[in-house]
DNA sequence: CGCAAGATTATT
DNA sequence: ATAATCTTGCGA
């Protein structure tokens, strides 16, 4: 086995956010997305800021009506990418992120990526990060579990995890209502990082 | 087939 | 507060 196989399963290993770690409700899934590495085809950013979207429960969801052309991937494979065009000038980026109910009908749901520190850069809005990134429809349903260059990453130092990421750093998590949405205003699906020093 | 709305952003 | 800009979904 070469070195370079080697290498790319410890990338697959310990580099990707797993299958599991998406198999859960959106709304579990956003806040844990916050502190983790964004990599895209050799560009990185940590996420700072993430909306849950849901199924039938959520109005503000694409997929509050049911599956359509568009919204196919968030009733997919937890794990893959669901990328939009908004505005017809802008992508965004969302990780599909559901579980199946006791029946085996899966309860869709998505995280919308808003947030990601680049330093010395910082993106504030999912449109703005996407362009960074090179985000396109292209990128719709690929699966982030499975290649090294498309993922999501936990900080590789060990014994860290949450909202402590180890080198002194910290964040704590708010919750708020969701942006730029016309319904469902009152849900807290909105999750930001703020980061400090630890004490 | 037509049309209204949209998980945004930059500008006024 | 509003324009830019075009895809999608739904109703006729």
């Amino acid at each position: 086995m070469g070195v370079s196989l080697l290498k790319h399963q410890a990338c697959k290993i310990i580099l990707c956010l797993p299958f599991s770690f998406y198999s859960r409700s959106s709304t579990e899934v956003a806040p844990d997305l916050l502190g983790k590495i964004l990599v895209w085809e050799g560009r990185t950013g940590m996420i700072c800021e993430t909306e849950a979207y849901g199924g039938t429960d959520d109005a503000a969801s694409h997929a509050f009506k049911g599956p359509t052309a568009r919204n196919r991937p968030m009733f997919g494979k937890p794990g893959t990418a669901y990328v939009y065009q908004i505005y017809g000038r802008y992508f965004c980026l969302n990780i599909v992120a559901n579980k199946k109910d006791k029946r085996g009908v899966v309860r869709p749901g998505a995280v919308l990526i808003r947030g990601i520190y680049c330093p010395p850069l910082f993106f504030n809005g999912p449109g703005k990060l996407c362009q960074h990134l090179c985000v396109s429809k292209n990128h719709n349903g690929i699966d982030l579990t499975q290649h090294p260059g498309f993922c999501v990453a936990p900080p590789l130092l060990r014994g860290f995890s949450g909202p402590s990421l180890g080198f002194g750093l910290c964040f704590s998590i708010t919750s708020t209502p969701r942006i730029g949405i016309s319904k469902a205003k009152d849900k807290l699906w909105r999750f930001c990082a703020h980061f400090g020093t630890h004490p």
